[in-house]
DNA sequence: CATCTTTTATAAGTCAAGCTCATTCTTTGC
DNA sequence: GCAAAGAATGAGCTTGACTTATAAAAGATG
């Protein structure tokens, strides 16, 4: 029953964590910039030339926090909408999820941000990212297969106008300092509902007439919208 | 007719102005971190220290940049509203232009998210961006009068939705690296007239497609009617 | 167990860039 | 003209990210 001898390779693991631990905790507390290399690898209990050997610079670790957030968050999300199943109660259980994130979690929200964009063919979005916005995108196209939801937008607007408009209203709670989620919610479910929701599709088909000239208008304005300028 | 003799205070707004012209090009092309103060004092022709007469700090010339950027933003976009009355032609103008700025401005709007949020009590939202955002505010109350928006909804909350929505959207255009600001601005005027808007809210609540085609087909119209001149 | 090789850790040292300050130049008021 | 106040300068100070020469530890070989 002795304590199993650490193989070279979990002691590498363990540091590795600890390392990020500290540096998640300094960060948080002096911001980017004020959060010095030299304390980090204090409060981690190691030299400071030995987290230069785990990561090659300041901003290597930086990014290193944000994308575990992410990835973390990716999976705690796919928990929060497991219970549901119907199009928009999943949608309502992602975005209180994602509204608590931003809050909670404001910190390592803000360093995201803050990471440079280092010179030229920087990604505009990074993996982690969008790994994470696609659980939104998964739900908006299941809903599109049950024929719940229109097809005739592409779903980057509805995406980013749900991820967007929750990052603003984060930033408006706090600064309110207002903790009720609810009017930010309701309000966004409501827009779903009525701008990407199909439920009033049932009434047009039962007016065979109307839809017909729904089509027709429909194949216009699209040619005129290609038209445009 | 010499030209006349510049007085003191003639010659420190100059200078002034400027330092922030040479500061604004460095930042442009080396981002925040990468501009160097000694190039920006080379930049402007003077000496490194004599930026410091004029700017405490480089956070302080980054904030000087920002801060012009938006007030002279509010100027800009109350000039593109000014020629609308109607409320959702007006709205379509103010979401024409903003969209345009963020794409054409994007290395300033880069900056204004690395201004360091220096310590305890910085504000988390500043002046010049409230000012900036006034101009939807005043629109959203207008159309409130006119009886043509709903009062059940904070403003705040369409605000974030409006703003939000436009930066994500932004964003995602220069990924793809699109120039047709169509797809967002239609889906932003369909939301805001089935949403907030008090006339379709009835027909908009039953039959959510024909309201968006009716929006699309009154945007297209309204862009054949302006054609005509 | 002894020796060699490879990997990992250390901390003193380098360097770049933001910022300071003693000094010099310029303008203004009398 | 001349003194006082204001503005400009650039050599240096400071700080903090990063490097590197050296040492320790872990694993391989016999």
């Amino acid at each position: 029953m002795t304590a199993p001898a650490p193989t070279r390779r979990q002691k590498v693991e363990e540091r590795e964590e600890a390392i990020l631990a500290a540096a998640r905790q300094v960060f948080a507390e002096n911001g980017p910039e004020g959060a010095r290399m030299a304390d980090i690898a204090k409060r981690a209990g190691i030299a400071e030339g030995t987290v230069y050997i785990y990561y090659k610079t300041k901003n290597d670790l930086l990014r290193a926090i944000v994308a575990k957030f992410w990835s973390d968050l990716t999976i705690h999300a796919r928990e929060a909408i497991r219970a549901e199943d119907e199009t928009f109660a999943v949608l309502e259980a992602l975005t209180r999820f994602h509204l608590l994130a931003l809050i909670e979690r404001r910190d390592i929200v803000e360093l995201n941000q803050r990471i440079r964009t280092s010179g030229r063919g920087a990604p505009l979005m990074r993996q982690d990212i969008r790994t994470y916005v696609a659980v939104f995108d998964e739900w908006y196209r299941r809903g599109m297969d049950r024929g719940e939801l229109i097809d005739t937008v592409p779903v980057w607007v509805a995406r980013d106008l749900f991820y967007g408009t929750l990052e603003y209203s984060a930033r408006t709670m706090m600064l309110h300092a207002t903790s009720d989620p609810d009017p930010v919610v309701d309000n966004l479910l409501a827009v779903f509902r009525m701008r990407f929701g199909k439920a009033g599709s049932a009434i047009a088909e039962s007016r065979p007439q109307e839809q017909a000239l729904m089509d027709r208008l429909e194949t216009a304005v699209t040619r005129l919208e290609s038209l445009r300028q």
